[in-house]
RNA sequence: GCCGCUAUCGUCUAGGGGACUAGGACGCCGCCCUCUCACGGCGGAAACCCGGGUUCGAAUCCCGGUAGCGGUACCA
């Protein structure tokens, strides 16, 4: 088996483009097939380097090892020449001026639903020849029999009038010259296919097996776009999201196991994925739930591997003892520093919460508590747990009326990680200093 | 317009003629846990697009309608 994923070199690695190269790897993998790379690129001008290594970038980000490429289309173009030429002397193409006004022209005589035929001129752009009779067909791995009549479709352009190839003659050549048995990609694709079909058989080939994966959609039912937030695989990087739990969120964006599992390792994706059991109906990208997938994740990582994560999202390897006491309630790597920056940063500006906590009884408490840590030993987390727990039956208050005044000294802001842990990863110094700091507001 | 694809809770889905008072997950609501925020636990509201057929029996099969999406370039 060999599959391929063929990124248009826009840039960005769109997040359906991001899905397509998983269902591709997985199926591969799956199947022990080899996974290729192909970077369409007929229109020369978008495949500057930059973008193509962007996509290459995204696709390591993801984990997506390919087994060959990137394999380039204008690399192949002397191949594509070659096909136009048998096209032609088989008289299977033609050359032909028809332009769009008289393909309309053609439809304005003969009825919408018929497609363009036209005359052998000796030159201008080259078209296939179409069939008037029988439908080109084909069983597509995930949508079952497609069908569509021949007499319906164009004499489509293959090539242009100075003989450079089209898409679709391209990637049929591609296809068959790459030897690919499996071709996997969106659903925007599907009647392209009889397109391709038609000129791999005027060409004298074999088809390889289709399959057209259902389009991915924002929250509002429209095509995923910026303004839906993260709409390509490095806007969700940024967004401090685990690679794994982006495979496994995607993996079921149009997929399901077949049993109530919600959580599946790559290994486990790779073995019970099943290209037919693919949802035939587009999906809605909910960020929503690929944030709690990623909790999910990030909450089964060891402290070392979530300190590596930290490290390599903000670009310091002190995040150690924060990300110690913080782990359980990160959902995104992006959310760390909103909960622990004050730990590195100093208390935040809050206003509302030092209205709410430092006010008069705030102060007394503090006073209490600076009083009880400054001579305490040792300074670790159960003897801090028992002199506030100390401060808190002297007092006669709510737990919270005591531990609200010190979190916000200490963070600026009524959100933190337990109180207990963050004094203890604090350390006298800095506790008591911001104590201070607090109390001379 | 024409050609094609699709249709189960708000969302992702399970469902392959009787096991369906339609199951799970996210989100939402309530309760519990609790030093904040989370995590976790328990409970709840929430769906078969509409209309015909086939059948003893339809979410499931067929047809029609409607809606959504895609394609309809000398773009990819």
């Amino acid at each position: 088996m060999r599959v391929r994923f063929a990124p248009s070199p826009t840039g960005s690695l769109h997040i359906g483009g991001a899905r397509t190269a998983l269902f591709n790897w997985l199926l591969a993998r799956g199947a022990g097939g080899r996974f290729v790379l192909r970077i369409e690129d007929t229109d020369l001008k978008r495949s500057t380097a930059e973008n193509v290594e962007q996509i290459l970038d995204a696709l390591r980000w993801l984990e997506l090892d390919w087994d060959e490429g990137p394999v380039f289309q204008s690399s192949l173009e002397e191949r594509h020449r070659e096909a136009v030429k048998t096209l032609l002397e088989g008289g299977r193409a033609y050359r032909s001026n028809a332009t769009a006004e008289d393909v309309a022209a053609f439809k304005r005589r003969h009825g919408d639903d018929r497609g363009f035929r036209g005359e052998d001129e000796g030159e201008g752009a080259i078209r296939l020849r179409v069939p008037d009779d029988g439908d080109t067909a084909f069983e597509d791995l995930v949508v079952g029999e497609v069908r569509s009549p021949n007499r319906a479709m164009d004499d489509l352009v293959v090539a242009r009038a100075d003989g450079t190839p089209l898409y679709n003659l391209a990637v049929a050549v591609d296809d068959l010259d790459l030897e690919i048995t499996h071709v996997i990609r969106g659903n925007d694709h599907l009647t392209n296919t009889a397109k391709q079909l038609l000129i791999i058989e005027a060409l004298g080939a074999t088809a390889p097996r289709y399959a057209h994966l259902p389009l991915l959609h924002g929250p509002d039912g429209k095509k995923l776009s910026k303004r839906h937030g993260a709409a390509s695989v490095q806007e969700l990087r940024a967004a401090g999201y685990l690679p794994a739990a982006v495979r496994n969120y995607l993996a079921l964006l149009g997929w399901g196991a077949g049993d109530d599992e919600t959580i599946l390792s790559t290994q486990e994706l790779i073995r019970r994925f099943d290209i037919a059991r693919v949802q035939r109906n587009p999906a809605q990208f909910d960020e929503q739930k690929l944030r709690w997938m990623n909790g999910r994740y990030m909450r089964e990582l060891s402290l070392e591997e979530l300190t590596a994560a930290l490290a390599d999202f903000y670009g310091r390897d002190d995040l150690g003892p924060a990300a110690a006491i913080s782990a359980e309630k990160l959902q995104t790597l992006a959310e760390f520093w909103p909960l622990c920056g004050f730990i590195y940063d100093g208390p935040v500006d809050d206003p509302a919460a030092r209205e709410r906590w430092l006010g008069a009884e705030g102060r007394e408490v503090l006073v209490e508590i600076r009083d009880a840590l400054a001579s305490m030993e040792p300074f670790d987390e159960p003897s801090i747990e028992a002199a506030l727990g100390a401060v808190v039956e002297r007092r006669g208050l709510k737990p919270r009326d005591v531990y609200q005044p010190l979190r916000v000294a200490l963070a600026g802001r009524p959100v933190s990680p337990g109180i207990f842990e963050t004094v203890a990863v604090l350390g006298r110094d800095a506790v008591l200093a911001r104590i201070q700091a607090a109390l001379n507001l």
